[in-house]
DNA sequence: TTAACTGTTACGCAGCGTAAAAGTGA
DNA sequence: TTCACTTTTACGCTGCGTAACAGTTA
């Protein structure tokens, strides 16, 4: 499979591919043209880096933590529908992830209330 | 007012206020050595800059919506602590604001409640 | 030949951190 | 002189978008 079929069927940009790639996510075969050259497996692989980048992770950090055949244990791929365990190691980061994500969730709440205050002010504004 | 005193006394960086700059959000003097020169209402300036970016809002957008001295009604210095009524050409942008604020805490409460199932799972897994 | 695909290289974005080389002021 | 502060220039980071220029393939 080339890079162009395998951007169509992921949803993901040929760049992002390529992006993947040159951050180790991905390692496809070389044709004799310089093709690069994906086996199906890709498809879900690529899944998952989607899925991961959308938990907030870097592609370094799921290079180092999700991919880390070093564990030996399959954490990849992961879609988000299954469920497993996660390996010692990698509790700690994700505890601080959590914490992470739930700081920005905090300040984002701060955000959309201070709006909402704003409009609200205006809309009173606008009806007196 | 030098730099060096400003970032003090705001404790943003030396390159943030440069930067800031750049992106015209300041605008001070130059001495007869090049040096800046800014005059205290710079201090809540900047503190304003901050509490937009905060919010969410680019440099662009915080010059072109917030700055709007165009519309020649007082909305900045803002540092969340006053309410006042948004210029109605204003209102959509912060309802567009709002959107994507809230877009974005869904995502991330996506995100952590994943993560507290992985989490989960695992503490499952260790006590059986 | 042409059109569609592929390759590499590289600049742009946002908000800075950081370093380099050089002038300024007490 | 030295030390702290200032200046400009510029590269790095993240996850790509978007060329540009060139070879490949049907």
């Amino acid at each position: 499979m080339n890079i162009g079929e395998l951007a169509r069927r992921t949803g993901v940009s040929v760049r992002s591919l390529r992006y993947y790639e040159e951050k180790q996510l991905l390692t496809p075969q070389r044709g004799e043209n310089g093709y690069r050259s994906y086996d199906p497996s890709a498809i879900e692989r690529v899944r998952a880096i989607q899925f991961y980048l959308g938990l907030g992770l870097s592609t370094s950090e799921i290079l180092d933590v999700v991919l880390c055949s070093e564990h030996d244990h399959e954490t990849f791929p992961c879609d988000g529908t299954t469920n497993q365990a996660i390996c010692p190691e990698e509790v700690g980061f994700y505890q601080d992830k959590l914490a992470e994500i739930e700081a920005q969730i905090a300040s984002l709440e701060k955000a959309r209330t201070y709006i909402k205050q704003r409009l609200d002010q205006t809309r009173k504004v606008a009806s007196v």
